[in-house]
DNA sequence: CCCTCTTGTGTACAATTGTTCACTGAATAT
DNA sequence: ATATTCAGTGAACAATTGTACACAAGAGGG
């Protein structure tokens, strides 16, 4: 009764033992078996999730069954559903990193830079919508653990950015205190925008254009009264 | 067994019907003997809110007990838990409204007006800890319709300020579309502080005005962006 | 080859869930 | 004074929840 895509166990289930000493080098081996039904576990959470329950109120019978696995199997995996969500708060942080790299490879100029950070944040959202549904709800909905764990995400991607602009030199007459302030308000707005991307009525091309623009407006505002900052009151 | 505060029915239970005709206008009127319960009901969601429990996760029968009252007679009142969370929205907008008139009063200079401003709105976090906390929990993890209510109170939020700005011609060379993508840019910058004013530990007089200044600084610089707006590119 | 270790299964149980139904008693209307 | 309305009660229900336990079977090490 194994739902999940990626399942291999057995693919003609009635031969059990053919091929004994054959090829055990590449596949099965215990511990990826383990790991497959693990990622199967955390993949339905997010489906169910993506479906529209809240992750505080998904059980954990429904993400066993919904990972084709018993429920008392969840235990081999994670200690509780708030586990779960610290391993998805793991992967969240590897696709910001990945979403950071895309970014830095935009445009030369700063309002080219500005335009492809933003449409590249946008598509990422609506390439993984589910985890970033996981993210928005548990930012502002998650036990204190996992709420942590989202900000520390977050905080890294405001370092990121706050080296990245220090070292190209944009806003050389801002102290190092005020970058940080300038920089959260930027990655705030664009993550602000992130419920209004996924609420929008799957890939509305003019919607979602009207939601660039204004998040592209709103940055490049961040930008010019960054430039003004303290410039006359130092 | 009736736990809630505002009780009046009956404080001396043996007496049965005492005073039959003395008193009857002043007190208890069925009705508003139901508007009693009924916000019973009511706070005690926000109250299991406040102890940490998200409100998709909230049974009715918790609230019901929480109420002290019968879990049927919940329905008395509500048709289900996503209905008496759109009250909750109501009690939220009238909260927002005060809010608004009080932010109104303060301050001459526009640095000023800021400053009073921003303190309100953190005071009124404060003052409102379970219904902000319902808000930010909602506003990205509650049903649909909960979301949308909780996004049309901030949108009226916006218009006002909207209002405020051109009747007050703070930026009058600014198209009314680009102000109200410059407003919201900025209560989404104060609303985004809620989650951070919400998680401080209870009081802390040093990192609430850390918080403070951090937030009026951002809006101040939205501020100059916004004069230095389109000025060399109508 | 056998022994052990470990992932997944199946059953079981007490607790809690939303919802139904018939009821009571007091406030209201007549 | 009598009849009606209706907020609140209490028992009952089927479903779902988290968790415990003993067990099965295959992989891995000796």
């Amino acid at each position: 009764m194994n739902l999940n895509v990626v399942t291999l166990p057995s693919l003609q289930p009635s031969r059990q033992a053919v091929t004994p000493t054959a090829k055990k080098p590449a596949m099965s081996t215990r511990e990826s078996k383990k790991k497959q039904t693990r990622q199967a576990l955390m993949n339905a959470a997010l489906e169910l999730v993506g479906r529209g329950d809240n992750f505080a109120s998904i059980s954990l019978r429904e993400v066993a069954k919904n990972a084709g696995v018993v429920p008392t199997s969840f235990y081999r995996h994670f200690e509780t559903m708030e586990d779960l969500g610290l391993s998805l708060v793991d992967e969240l942080g590897m696709m910001l990193r990945r979403l950071m790299r895309s970014a830095r490879q935009a445009g030369q100029s700063l309002n080219d830079q500005i335009k492809a950070s933003v449409e590249v944040y946008v598509q990422h959202v609506l390439d993984n919508r589910n985890l970033f549904l996981f993210m928005v709800q548990c930012r502002s909905g998650g036990t204190p653990a996992l709420r942590d764990a989202i900000r520390n995400e977050l905080r890294y991607f405001v370092n990121e950015l706050v080296i990245d602009i220090s070292r190209a030199d944009f806003l050389p007459h801002v102290s190092h205190e005020d970058l940080e302030m300038i920089v959260s308000l930027i990655i705030n707005t664009v993550a602000e925008t992130t419920l209004d991307i996924l609420d929008l009525p799957t890939a509305s091309r003019s919607q979602r254009a009207r939601i660039e623009t204004i998040t592209i407006k709103q940055v490049r505002l961040i930008f010019l009264g960054a430039l003004a900052w303290r410039s006359r009151k130092p």
